[in-house]
RNA sequence: GGUGUCAUAGCUCAGUUGGUAGAGCAAAGGACUGAAAAUCCUUGUGUCCCUGGUUCGAUUCCCGGUGGCACCA
């Protein structure tokens, strides 16, 4: 049997430095599972691993997208599957880490087969709701997928707009085809949770985008800035320099300063830390440590491995 | 030193013609099935600067004090 070890946890955490102490412990490579590390022009900004940190280590799905390629959960269920049938047949065990809480579910509990959904469905709904506003595009719902109006946020643009596009591009309910069915996968997962007093949990957040900074994210963003409207540039760390460049105003109306948008992505990374803590703290799977607690860890996936 | 003005939530400020107060931001909690670092929801008790006075009742009016700011010396 193999054994898939995944290392989840917050940004900031320290996951990458544990992953490569784990990677040459046990001697596997590791697969990201950070829906933003993935995109090649924006390594700072992610905190990708660094070239020599990759020396260190096999690394998957880092820096392997182009700003404008398509990508989803689903996407990277198939790639991480495709990816560990090949790698297993070298390895017992395999490292996957990353903070990407979609990501890492769909790869552990599967995710129902959708369609991808064509431009030419998306690009005119997004449109209306662009025109008509939510509440239009609600009541359409409501009659193409009654089941579904009942439980969705109907207040969320997003999920409102995506029932809508499955509904019409497969003539059926959006309901239909959300089976929430587990997946059962050839392998033995291991799940381990990493985190830290939550002021600690911040102070290294704070002290990482000074380290950003230093490390040259102006230039990254400066260098993105003509592409700013693309979802993989709507990330923490690129969209506040972005409204800084932009001269965007303050609640008070003043415009932003660089001091402003450093604290508000220092901000925006806490909060998005937090977020991901609310996802991950309701899985009964996974088991919690201290990153720096490595034999611990060690001992814990030895005793797990099948 | 004199005159004026301000002092209310962690911050910026509303407000109460006298019946103990509310916005934005921050902060915290939550949701989450193909754009997820996205998107969305919920949560507001604080010596209303301090002492005294008037009043049934003062954060609100009055005297004094303290601190900030402005102007005059």
């Amino acid at each position: 049997m193999k054994n898939l070890v995944v290392i989840l946890g917050p940004t900031g955490v320290g996951k990458t430095e544990l992953c490569l102490t784990l990677a040459d412990f046990f001697h596997t490579p590791i697969i990201s599972a950070d829906s933003r590390q993935m995109y090649a022009d924006i390594p700072i900004c992610t905190a990708a691993p660094t070239p020599a940190e990759r020396a260190r280590a096999e690394h998957y799905l880092v820096g392997n997208l182009g700003l404008d390629d398509y990508y989803s959960a689903a996407r990277y269920e198939e790639d991480v599957l495709k990816l560990t049938e090949k790698l297993f047949k070298d390895h017992d065990i395999l490292l996957v880490t990353g903070g990407s809480m979609m990501y890492i579910d769909s790869l552990c509990y599967g995710i129902d087969q959708i369609p991808t959904i064509p431009d030419d469905i998306r690009l005119p709904l997004l449109e209306r709701y662009h025109n008509e506003g939510l509440e239009n595009l609600v009541q359409e719902l409501k009659i193409l997928d009654p089941a579904y109006y009942k439980e969705v946020d109907r207040k969320n643009p997003k999920r409102v707009l995506h029932a809508l596009e499955v509904c019409y591009l497969t003539g059926h309910p959006y309901s239909d085809l959300r089976k929430g069915q587990k997946a059962q996968r050839p392998f033995n997962i291991i799940r381990i949770g990493l985190t830290r007093p939550r002021e600690e949990l911040y102070e290294r957040i704070n002290r990482r985008v000074d380290l950003m900074i230093e490390n040259g994210l102006l230039d990254e963003a400066r260098r993105m800035y003509p592409h700013k409207g693309l979802n993989s540039l709507n990330t923490v760390g690129m969209k506040e320099l972005f409204s800084w460049m932009d001269g965007e105003l303050t609640p008070d109306g003043k415009p932003w300063t660089l001091e402003f948008a450093v604290e508000k992505i220092k901000q925006n990374t806490r909060i998005y830390s937090r977020k991901q803590m609310t996802w991950f703290k309701r899985d009964q799977e996974t088991r919690w440590f201290n990153p720096d607690d490595v034999s611990a860890i060690i001992d814990y996936i030895k005793e797990k491995r099948c």
